[in-house]
DNA sequence: CGACACATGTAACACGTTACATGATTTG
DNA sequence: CAAATCATGTAACGTGTTACATGTGTCG
């Protein structure tokens, strides 16, 4: 939905070339999400059929120019007047990840959970990095990318962190309900 | 990646069919993500494939059930040693939705953000109330995953809230610095 | 038996990526 | 001119969804 929406959105500006698309996009996310030149022309097919986008008036031969119709201004316009996912929430790998980890016999969920911490807290260090860089004052959009990095990363990392402090507890709770398994001294029950 | 490593973890405790892997992923995982059946089936397909499970022994007739191969448990310890998207974060459709919107003439950025804000908050407390439910308390994977989503939706607010404040401060600047868009007395600058 | 439900599987499509093909333009 | 580059487009594949088809079992 983002680059479905999001070509139409830079065309309500003026008409634009594919190839000037990708970096537009880019630019205006703070090279955040590559995109796909492939997927440009593409997306840019499938918009034609749907009617949001249509070729401009001959400009240059052999060099399709395009443009946002008036349904694609509809489009453009309730894609900003409607909030996005509001359904289910998209699957999360790494919630997956550490859910089945913990019953499946044999992983060190401690070790798990420190490995995926060190990883987040390396992309979150780039992120901090890269707003101390001049070039992220400057554009508001770019500024609000990075800020939306920023605060995921760091729930990533008090998930993480929460999840160690949980799973923690559940050991200690399994130990106590199940003292077979730590050393006892002969005759206790069971 | 999340069902193509899903599949062949439950099947590490032991073989089952294709109808049964469905409800028990859901299960591990709360129910949050809905599993298609049909891609069951397909992921399954591919797996064979690709050598990570196999069809058990004959059990039943015209229902193929299915074991993980030597190869599946070591893909398996892999998808549980190695961290989780380290590289490119997912595009994030809220994220590239107020980024364009931004650069956009016309969008009420006031607004949209508290129209997102709102459906993020009617999220957070649909995850607070499940929360509650005692179903929730026993199992760990599904506590570690909803409160998961409960950390992303609260990260989620929180930023929405920091960019009101940003697009605000910003446009008061836009207006210090073009004033001739206020009121002003005749024979002003400009 | 007929209706229904269920498990399995496939087809069609959307969307995303990588790689390649084609034609035009630029450049040595 | 020949080579390199660029814009455009397509093909193949992975992953996900929806819908349909097929066979099998159950139940009234």
């Amino acid at each position: 939905m983002s680059i479905k929406r999001g070509l139409p959105t830079l065309l309500v500006e003026g008409p634009r070339y594919g190839a000037e698309l990708k970096p537009e996009f880019e630019r205006r996310t703070g090279g955040t999400w590559p995109l796909n030149i492939g997927q440009v022309y593409t997306t840019l097919a499938r918009l034609q059929r749907d009617g949001l986008v249509e070729p401009a008036g001959e400009d240059e031969p052999r060099r399709p120019r395009y443009s946002v119709t008036e349904h694609g201004r509809v489009e453009v316009a309730a894609w900003f007047a409607e909030p996005v996912r509001r359904d289910a929430p998209a699957r999360d790998e790494l919630a997956i990840n550490l859910a089945l980890a913990v019953s499946v016999p044999g992983v060190d969920m401690r070790a798990l959970i420190q490995t995926q911490r060190a990883a987040s807290l390396r992309v979150l260090q780039d992120y901090t990095r890269l707003k101390r860089e001049p070039a992220a004052a400057d554009d508001l959009a770019w500024t609000l990318v990075l800020e939306s990095l920023l605060f995921n990363a760091e729930a990533e990392i008090r998930w993480l962190d929460h999840c160690e402090a949980r799973v923690a507890r559940a050991a200690e709770d399994r130990a106590i309900a199940a003292p077979e398994a730590v050393p006892m001294r002969a005759g206790a029950r069971r």
